[in-house]
DNA sequence: TCCGCTTGTGAAAATGTCGTGACCGTGGAC
DNA sequence: GTCCACGGTCACGACATTTTCACAAGCGGA
């Protein structure tokens, strides 16, 4: 298996500026059916803004951000040196193109346009950014006494590292990137041996003790994951029911089953869209 | 200060597969104008004759390929992921840009076309890339005992000279200059080699091995890098265990007086032109 | 409380990865 | 032409990791 370069399909986060109802209907339904958080706007919306969202790409119609438009295109590049950015207008002169590409676009699509290729050419953009800022992408996660960072492929108990193996790694943080939620065996495996989980299979436990037993010792005061009965594991950093050590511990034993924390709810995936993540930073 | 995106104008390394001598006439002017090292070729050439190219971009007609033109651009794509790649072809459905732009072209333009377009996209598109690679060029790194001097291709501890070649220096390089950062064989191989790793090839390792062991000879107080079992290598200069530094010291010192500094020259990067560089692998 | 099923645990077996020394072809220096 | 540094390959052994297995412990429902 070569590196597969042509490997469509990750969920991108991408914008459009456009008004053209017709095609904007066509390329929502694909975008939808691809799983990219989209979303689109009438008129050019403040740089700022755009940088909340966190966008992949943009695509914008420069026809309708008028004579301003060549200087929003340079600003929104400049601003935004990661962001892939495609203008998709209407009929133009070689000039034009030129120009527009030197002051930062990505690529230049003429319409009309099948959404298609427009989706094709998005990807080719993202595809190179994404290659290399991969890793580093998102920042260390910290919870309790822990802190995970991807770029380094290590975590971290206050300064020291904790020796994790690859696989031990990806599991903290594929659990940790999705601290509060529980996780099924089965997407657990999928996500991070990257195949469908043979039935039977006790891998994902298997890893879990030996993390478990790797942050015990490097951080002996937190929990970290937890055990959901029939279903899987979430991480949530929490004291060690450290209030009252041993004392509450016997009484506990005998008395009550408690169970400290609740039942645990299960929260959806935080569907916190490209409206909710620009409106935190935009408000 | 805005990170400027579009500053066109350093110069590339570019080849063109076409055989419309009156576009490449007006081509090859402006190129040359552009001070750009460029060649062009009348059909496809191997693929490893490409990678002997060291390319920035490739310009390629799919037409003149043939029907086997989908697995060239492929094979190119996927050998050469760092390579910008510019399909400029006469005319095309869209199912065939869709295909062209997943097998990992990065751009698609259609002929006739203006030279001007065609550079602007060039640029565009390795713009892109640069955009990422782009940390290289710093200062001198230093680290423990090491210095790395990017601009003298050579590496000092105190003062002395460690005699690196041309790859071990790459390699040091390129791990100083991400200290703390664990980076994947096939990330090292791509950067230092500039094209995908084979699998099963052991390079890296090698090198890696060839580089501690004049470094521990130069520096023995020190270790500089660290093997990620089953990721790659991290590099940071950490003291090297005080457990047993006498004994260590002893050895050093009755082991080894030969400390004779190798001959061994650096030779200066290549300047060589595209001709000769292919030539030297395509022979 | 018992039963069936799920999860925790320890260790052996299987697999994969890395460090190492030896070896080879090439190309430049002499 | 000869010599030799250099980049690259190979095979082997040591060892780290991953997987599998058997059994104990825990949970939840009847």
């Amino acid at each position: 298996m070569t590196t597969e370069r042509g490997t469509s399909a990750q969920a991108l986060r991408l914008a459009v500026i456009d008004t053209d109802s017709g095609f904007l209907q066509v390329l929502d339904k694909r975008l939808e059916r691809l799983g990219w958080e989209h979303r689109t706007m009438a008129s050019a919306v403040p740089v700022e803004t755009i940088v909340a969202m966190r966008l992949s790409a943009l695509v914008v119609d420069l026809a309708i951000l008028g004579p301003s438009g060549w200087d929003y295109l340079h600003r929104v590049c400049s601003e935004l040196p990661g962001l892939g950015v495609i203008v998709c207008t209407g009929q133009s002169t070689v000039a034009q193109r030129v120009r527009g590409l030197r002051l930062g676009a990505d690529d230049w699509l003429t319409k009309p346009c099948h959404p298609e290729e427009l989706i094709a050419r998005v990807e080719a953009v993202v595809r190179r950014r994404r290659r290399s800022d991969a890793r580093a992408e998102r920042g260390p996660v910290a919870a309790g006494d822990l802190e995970i960072r991807s770029d380094r492929f290590q975590a971290f108990v206050d300064r020291r590292s904790v020796d994790l193996t690859r696989r031990e790694f990806e599991l903290i943080e594929l659990l940790a990137g999705s601290e509060g939620r529980v996780l099924e065996r089965e997407e657990i495996y999928q996500r991070v041996w990257g195949y469908a989980m043979a039935r039977g299979d006790r891998s994902v436990d298997v890893f879990v003790r030996k993390l478990r037993q790797k942050l015990e010792k490097a951080s002996p005061d937190w929990r970290y994951i937890h055990t959901h009965f029939g279903v899987g594991y979430r991480f949530a950093a929490e004291p060690v029911d450290g209030s009252e050590p041993a004392e509450r511990m016997a009484e506990a034993a005998v008395a009550e089953p408690a169970d400290g924390p609740a039942p645990a709810t299960l929260r959806l995936e935080d569907g916190a869209g490209i409206d909710r993540a620009a409106a935190e930073l935009a408000h």
